[in-house]
DNA sequence: TATGAATGAGCATTCATTCAT
DNA sequence: GATGAATGAATGCTCATTCAT
């Protein structure tokens, strides 16, 4: 099926295992390209022929997971398409932490290298958001004056804080724990079916 | 007021000041001691003559910003505590953008130099909402199985978030609209008095 | 002509050509062999293929130039031998601007990689211009205590660095301005038949 | 005298004369800035806190070597103003072996890196040998329609690539050979007084 | 013959830190 | 108290070369 740049497929699939796991641990800054082409188990002349600059891997990464977390978001068969989006958030940052700093780290850095970026990819995620919660407003189980946008992007953000909280501050609660403690302040504003 | 060493506190001031600007566009990382006492206007000796490493430098601004947020959160006579603690948290974000993200860069980094120094901050700030909100509880008006805890280290996050998010991504909606924003989705979960 | 490799000798003409154009404008060593095979259209191992290295390209190359210019200086019939000496050169170095900057860039760097192949070439073109200054001496015609083996590399340099200075500094006058010039200076050393 | 700067001016000259001895005899990219730093007696730091980058170096490095040219030039207590002129350069060019490879290695290359820089030196150069040759010219001694200016530009590029060749493939010859040898050839344009 | 992904030694440059003044 | 020239370990990046296809 993957024709003949089935080695660099996989040399780039090595480098994006490495660079997430390490930049999410430590920040883009701290992190060398050693460190991660060691990690890939590549020399590091391997991460500029297929990357060009640490920037652009890092950029490559950060398309990379938002496509992941997106295509956990997206499916869920039927209703309490509310509790889905916040059960897969939680479930996305604690499968990648890492991530989640990352996201964390770069995302508000006005003239930040990977804010142009960022602001594309938050509002992909956002728009998910916004879709599920638009139909909650539109069957009228949103607070009197609460916009569906406004809405979207701070649950966004809560669970981004509050998955970072969990790993960093409380590790030993459980994925279900947390979820329903978030379900509770969430089904004040959205509640349920 | 300031004691005697007047002359020393006047260069610390200086190098807080440019050290936040700095630290908050760029990142802890990315800012060099040079450009810190460049834009303090003090010579790169200084930095070390009067904090004695880039790290102390850092770790004590952290120490002061929070300082700072505390006692704005603090004060506050009677009623409308949780609107209180929204309005004063957003603008102390709106003065002191640089310090949001600052904190956001290296709240969740969890081997990161001060991640020591930033949970024993967050623990500040915590209690502080923890205690407004554990009078709402006792008023009973909490949902059914809303912890105190949870609740408040969520709303401290997503304050720190919704509070970027104007400042990067909606910089011309005013503090009154985002508080009233925010309040709404509050007030799902925490009802007025 | 070209006997069987026909293949073969179009791929080093191209790289020949290229590498001409590359190296004379930067010099060998801001020169990467990816730009020369993308600037001559074939793969980065075909370089290697077909010379080796990068050194033993440009000392093919370094041969193949002097080859020509030697090929130029030899013909002309009966007098005027000096003049077409001077027109040749200078014609040739029109031609191949680069080449010249190649040559004066490694002929005098005396633990050069190409010196050894460089000091070959030069006898090999001042024999040339030996013969010729020779002849003028035989007739009486150099000033007294002028040897012809210093006039020769004497002029050969000077027609090397004018023609240099010709391109890159005046590149508005033309061959025969350039020429006449010269001409002018060297009848006073070697007068006309 | 030299007030405070004095260690920063002695740690220039130090680099100065560690660059000029080997980038000539090497080139400006064969050289490391490590080789630089350590034949100068300081770290590689200091390269970079003293002059700002290795080209930057290069740069200081070509007007402080023609600037000490333009010296040995300009003095000359009375006539055999050119056998001056041709004496002293051919020293110079003995004493610094290097420069003159520098030089002649970046002086046509159009693109080049310091042809800016060189441009103008070359002019500064040139102009003193026209000096000297248009005192000739007035004096009627040049042969009829031999330019001033050219004449110049070739004797001083005659005199380098004669100086490079003595050093590189006669260097047995003596200063007074050579000088005498030069002076035949140029006599012949330029006679004595 | 020709290709191009992968390599890794080598290099220019940065920057936190020191210390003599 | 303050300075800034000097340091050198660390880092991002380059590029000639190799080799499996």
């Amino acid at each position: 099926m993957t024709p003949r740049p089935a080695r660099t497929a996989l040399t780039k699939q090595k480098l994006f295992d490495a660079a997430l796991r390490l930049l999410g641990e430590r920040g883009a800054a701290e992190v060398t390209v050693d460190e991660i082409a060691a990690a890939a188990g590549v020399a590091k002349g391997t991460v500029y022929y297929n990357f060009g600059s640490k920037d652009a891997l890092i950029d490559a990464l950060l398309r990379h997971g938002v496509d992941l977390l997106a295509q956990r978001l997206r499916p869920d068969g039927d209703d309490n398409a509310v509790e889905h989006l916040v059960g897969a958030s939680l479930e996305f940052f604690r499968d990648y932490p890492a991530f989640g700093q990352l996201l964390v780290s770069e995302m508000w850095r006005s003239p930040g290298q990977w804010h142009g970026t960022l602001s594309l990819l938050r509002d992909d995620i956002v728009a998910i958001f916004k879709e599920v919660v638009q139909r909650s407003a539109d069957a009228g189980k949103l607070p009197e004056g609460v916009q569906a946008g406004t809405a979207s992007a701070a649950l966004f953000g809560t669970l981004l804080v509050v998955a970072l909280d969990w790993q960093v501050f409380q590790p030993d609660r459980s994925l279900d724990q947390v979820r329903d403690s978030v379900m509770l302040l969430v089904r004040g504003v959205i509640p349920a079916a």
